[in-house]
DNA sequence: CTATTATATGTAACCGGTTACATAACCTTT
DNA sequence: AAAGGTTATGTAACCGGTTACATATAATAG
């Protein structure tokens, strides 16, 4: 591989001279200018980015870090993020964690060392803690940290009350809830949603509300013991589309016909939810407009680190679909 | 940030003895290596892998090149790479290339400034003279580039053959095939193990196969269109599973019943065919390993670039579920 | 007892860029 | 004509590690 000094060397000039050439930011006159960029075109020169890195400090990468790449939420948002990080010349860095603290942490200290310019998380794990030695602007998703620290979210409470609240609307008696897993950040919101709307209810009780792990395989067993012990469940909320599509198959296998006995309602509001018999009514987030406004959140922040915190919350909407039918 | 420079005054000791410390590599007298330890511990010192990158020409990351990582084929595969890749120490990188040569080769280039130490690939579009100046292994996927680079690949000529014949097996008269995109690598040998069965069949025609986008919206209006110019059709080989699920969802539309009228069988094997109702028959690849034989492949690259090609072909299986019936 | 080898550590060059500082020629301005 | 500004370019320090080479002592071999 050429170097600066190659290209230096060939066209008679400084390495400070090639370097202001490339950067376009000092005099250099333009005959001059010329003969570099032969000089370079000849000898296939390409700048080695580690090294500018060093002598910058930074290194043009920023990194996301996602429970789980295959929960198909995550795509999306990961490719919003890319896709703004590619314009902005940033390399994208996709780490899942597992939800593990431990991968976390160790993601957090191996970036470090490698000077990535900032951080987009989904954790429900990390503190303000873990985050106090970091030196890059950090902006988290789906939840607040802590008021030092930027974030776009949505409203979970908001969106899973509208969702309960719809299963009522149709006609629901009994509404159960699946929640998501006690580790993940938006489980204790989506449930509070339900909560504030079905807690005063006469018939309610916590056998109403179940945990899962966000996942399908769970959910689907999950789902087969909840309605066959309560057989009076006539709508079921569900803290993700990825579990209720579980319901959807435990339902059918049950024998149990959606919408007509039982109304599902999911909240992402994902593909999968579409590609279903019947289709899924959910509570849909703007998937890769919280992922792009987070990536163009933190470029700012990585610019102007002075800049206050920035939180932003953004708007979920009801998607009717086949899994919830509407009372004539 | 400390410095080495900083512990090694701290510890009194040069920075050739910190730098030992660190890498354990040479002789350094244990309670010296007591002394620096603590001065590290002390200034809670990370070593700048960047200085390191500088020097040693690497940088411990490698990149693996997917079309869309919302095609749920490709989190999985990621996955497998970035556990292997993790495993070594290395950091993964992610790159959508939306099937462009354009964003391929901008890719390879900049990543290629930044010392990345390897690359998985799947390209259908890259080709031996793009790779000519990367000095760092590549290995690619799903498809063969040339003689000299190393693969892991499945036979998709011989999976699509099998999930023909096995349509066949089961009493379907007339098969139609929905294919892949004209881009994308595989399509052409799913589409040739299809012709292997059908071509001779006397009512064989050109008509019975369309083209799609390996996307679940297109396949929906093609699969729509095309039952309803031929309603013979009793079988479908669509060429990956999330077109398949397209079908599916055209034939219910439609209000052909799957699979009494009709059998659909995909090809994958991911998730989303448990999922739909009827759940779906599909040729499934070893989808995990793949990645994770491929990681495995490019690290021992890296590590002995003199070692000769690999290149690796591994099985897909049938799996039968409730998209195709058999005839009794 | 000398020669050789193993252990231990420091000095300084090196990786490949960037940029502060120095220098010089030329152009304006008063 | 002197002073100040603009244009143009080079020198060398710097970013923070690694390691070849040099040096010195302790241990072992012949």
């Amino acid at each position: 591989m050429a170097t600066i000094r190659d290209v230096a060397k060939l066209a008679n000039v400084s390495t400070a001279t090639v370097s202001r050439v490339l950067n376009n930011n000092r005099y250099v006159n333009s005959e001059t200018k010329n003969r570099v960029n032969e000089a370079i075109e000849k000898l296939q020169y390409r700048p080695n980015d580690v090294a500018r890195s060093l002598f910058k400090g930074n290194s043009k990468m920023i990194a996301l870090f996602v429970p789980d790449i295959k929960n198909p939420f995550f795509p999306e948002l990961a490719r919003a993020v890319e896709d703004v990080t590619n314009q902005h010349n940033y390399t994208f860095i996709l780490c899942n964690t597992d939800d593990s603290h431990e991968k976390e942490v160790t993601y957090l200290n191996a970036l470090t060392q490698k000077s990535v310019d900032g951080f987009i998380i989904v954790s429900s794990t990390i503190t303000e803690e873990d985050l106090h030695h970091i030196t890059s602007p950090v902006i988290s998703l789906d939840r607040k940290f802590s008021s030092k620290i930027s974030s776009v979210t949505v409203n979970n409470r908001k969106g899973a009350r509208e969702a309960t609240a719809y299963l009522q609307s149709i006609g629901c008696k009994k509404i159960a809830h699946i929640s998501g897993p006690q580790t993940a950040s938006n489980t204790e919101e989506r449930l509070k949603g339900y909560l504030d709307v079905i807690e005063h209810e006469a018939w309610f009780h916590s056998n109403y509300v179940v945990t899962g792990d966000y996942r399908f395989e769970n959910s689907y067993e999950i789902a087969k013991q909840l309605l066959t012990n309560h057989n009076d469940i006539d709508g079921i909320f569900v803290a993700n589309d990825l579990m209720a599509v579980g319901v959807l198959k435990a339902a059918e296998s049950l024998n149990i016909k959606i919408p007509e006995q039982l109304s599902v309602i999911g909240f992402d509001g994902i593909t999968i939810g579409l590609t279903t018999t019947p289709s899924l009514t959910t509570i849909q987030q703007p998937i890769y407009e919280i992922g792009s406004r987070a990536a163009q959140i933190l470029l700012q922040l990585i610019d102007h680190p002075e800049q206050k915190v920035i939180q932003e919350e953004l708007e979920v909407t009801l998607i009717e679909r086949d899994s919830t039918k509407r009372k004539e």
